[in-house]
DNA sequence: CCCGCTTACAAAATCGTTTTTGTAGCCGCA
DNA sequence: TGCGGCTACAAAAACGATTTTGTAAGCGGG
């Protein structure tokens, strides 16, 4: 390995000189043209890059910030990722990213690793159960700057970026009810999930709104669990059940695409067609769902651009402890937006 | 931060034997139970975590590795990546993963900064094209333990994971032969993906092996494409072709799930009832195919599998490299499996 | 009695940077 | 002539560990 004393002993200058031309440091102002050029020439035909290590344990920057997913398995996180990781390559970082499996030993786990790697920011992708406050202890004593994707945590000193759920709730019922359905099913999230009342305040509202009526039998609750793929599971059953029911409905809202591709199953196996015969909507737009048959319309949330605004939130962070200000914690929310393909259809 | 010196003020020691009972060095052989324990006490009660920083710079270790995919959209890289990340984390490793977007600037670059942060091996996969010889290069000069994932250079200087392709081919046509299609139709993979060659030459081996004719009219190519959605998209225009031809056919082979996916899309369309007026079959066995509506039968990779076999590779690579052994190239080759649902059904 | 071995620890070197402090020449100005 | 302020660089001090080398006491054996 080639250090920053082989590259001053080819330039003929001292490691000094050379560290402020190559970081163009302050000092480097009074560094005269032809020196840096000598420095730089000498830098690049040994090949020199400097030794991180050593590089962080004196300057206290590492140029890498933790990624944490709950589970990464649910395809609602690589979309939050990749814009995670587009906004952060831009700027010069390093993502690590971490798999919690939804697992609290592991998400401690994973938390010293990234605190010992001593990342410079910390970017929480809670998308699905079990945050609570332990959680934000762990985290506010770490005095990083952080955002949380997809939750908000009561206590407001951790930043966070969000989706519009009530809105995402408005517009699905709003969508099916210019469809002319009336009789319509609700799948609604697992109580303790977060997303899960907003979404059915939506719902509820312009239901009230619009005089239409909710019936509470075709009203079910996806279980607690911490597996993404049970919603599938569960969608599956809840539609089963609801299809059993004496209560028909020509459409069914469902509390995200996974339930919606359960739903879709339950239906299809009890003989009806979708959307000929009940149309269906889901939450979220993940990748899987333009490639469904029927494709599925879906109530779409900016996952890149939450991922993207995740950054630039952590970005603004860094830039206050480096100057040694407080970091504000700022509360983003974004509106969903209604992506109509082809699991509904107007009522005849 | 509290350093080793804190800990050695307070537990009455130097720094060397702090250091020397906290590693568990050679050397604690020489020290009394009771001095380690004091140390041990003074460490836990300051809550000191060694600096990785100062510490890898001088004892060059990282516990660290890079995984590099090609493509993070893919599902085909999540659940390998699960496998390589429970591994790493059970041997106490971090990994770090970049997503290169099939972009050879980015994979460049990405390489550079894990080669910068000293990961102590490579776990690359390459789920799609563009890999050839200039990444070896730069692979090789790396001179790290390096394992590839989904494909096998010419060259077999590194070490490679894939799956038995050929075998794969065989056992969907063998499936759809046995369920007594007969006119069937292919599409194929792209040219210049590795992967594609094999598999076919799976399928033609058993054809002619059983007297199956395969009609030149009903195969397909996939183009060349450099995303992974795309052969969702061309799976869609190809079936839709073959539908419009005038040879007609009971059974569809897709070259991967994605593919199977726009072709169910197609017959769909075209009025074509899956499995009922035709079957098809997929490879890979992504994690939306058991979701899919039919669920989607396919020739299942032992995704998890490959990526706890490649930590295992590179693992003992790592011991070889600690020893000043030379490191041996292994390829693996993994034999998938056929998983039966529902999109392939007996022909009347 | 002395040598050499084991035990128990400490001092000091080292890893490769960055940053602070030092210094020496030169220039302009009072 | 002397002094402050640039300019251009170097020496040296961190950063926080690990590793090598050193040392001193105790003890058994020739």
């Amino acid at each position: 390995m080639v250090t920053i004393r082989d590259v001053a002993k080819d330039s003929g200058f001292s490691s000094t000189t050379v560290s402020i031309v190559l970081n163009n440091a302050p000092l480097a102002r009074y560094i005269p043209a032809v020196t840096k050029k000598r420095i730089e020439k000498s830098a690049k035909k040994l090949g020199y890059r400097p030794n991180l290590f050593a590089r962080s344990l004196r300057s206290k920057r590492t140029h890498t910030v933790g990624a944490m997913v709950f589970d990464l398995t649910d395809p609602y996180c690589i979309p939050i990722f990749r814009g995670i990781e587009s906004a952060l390559y831009q700027a010069s970082y390093l993502p690590i990213l971490t798999d919690v499996h939804n697992d609290r030993a592991r998400f401690e786990r994973y938390l010293e690793m990234l605190l010992d790697r001593r990342v410079e920011a910390l970017i929480v992708l809670a998308n699905w159960l079990f945050v609570n406050i332990d959680v934000l202890g762990d985290l506010e004593k770490s005095s990083i700057p952080t955002v949380m994707i997809g939750q908000e945590l009561e206590n407001d000193s951790i930043s966070s970026v969000t989706v519009d759920n009530e809105l995402g709730g408005r517009l699905a019922i709003e969508h099916l009810h210019l469809l002319g359905h009336r009789k319509i099913a609700f799948i609604r999230g697992p109580k303790t999930l977060g997303d899960s009342a907003p979404r059915w305040k939506g719902i509820r509202s312009f239901a009230k709104a619009n005089n239409l009526e909710l019936d509470p039998h075709l009203i079910m609750d996806l279980p607690e669990s911490r597996d993404p793929a049970s919603s599938f599971e569960s969608g599956f059953k809840l539609t089963d059940e609801l299809v059993g029911r004496k209560h028909s409905f020509t459409a069914l809202v469902a509390f995200d695409d996974m339930t919606a591709f359960g739903a879709i199953r339950a239906l299809s196996q009890a003989g009806l067609r979708v959307p000929e015969d009940c149309s269906v909507i889901g939450f979220d737009d993940i990748a899987a769902s333009a490639l469904y048959t029927p494709a599925l319309t879906t109530v779409s949330q900016p996952l890149e651009e939450m991922g993207k605004l995740a950054v630039g939130i952590v970005a603004d962070g860094i830039n206050c402890v480096l100057e040694k200000k407080t970091v504000p914690a700022l509360h983003r929310k974004l509106a969903p937006e209604l992506v109509v393909r082809s699991s509904t259809i107007k009522l005849r």
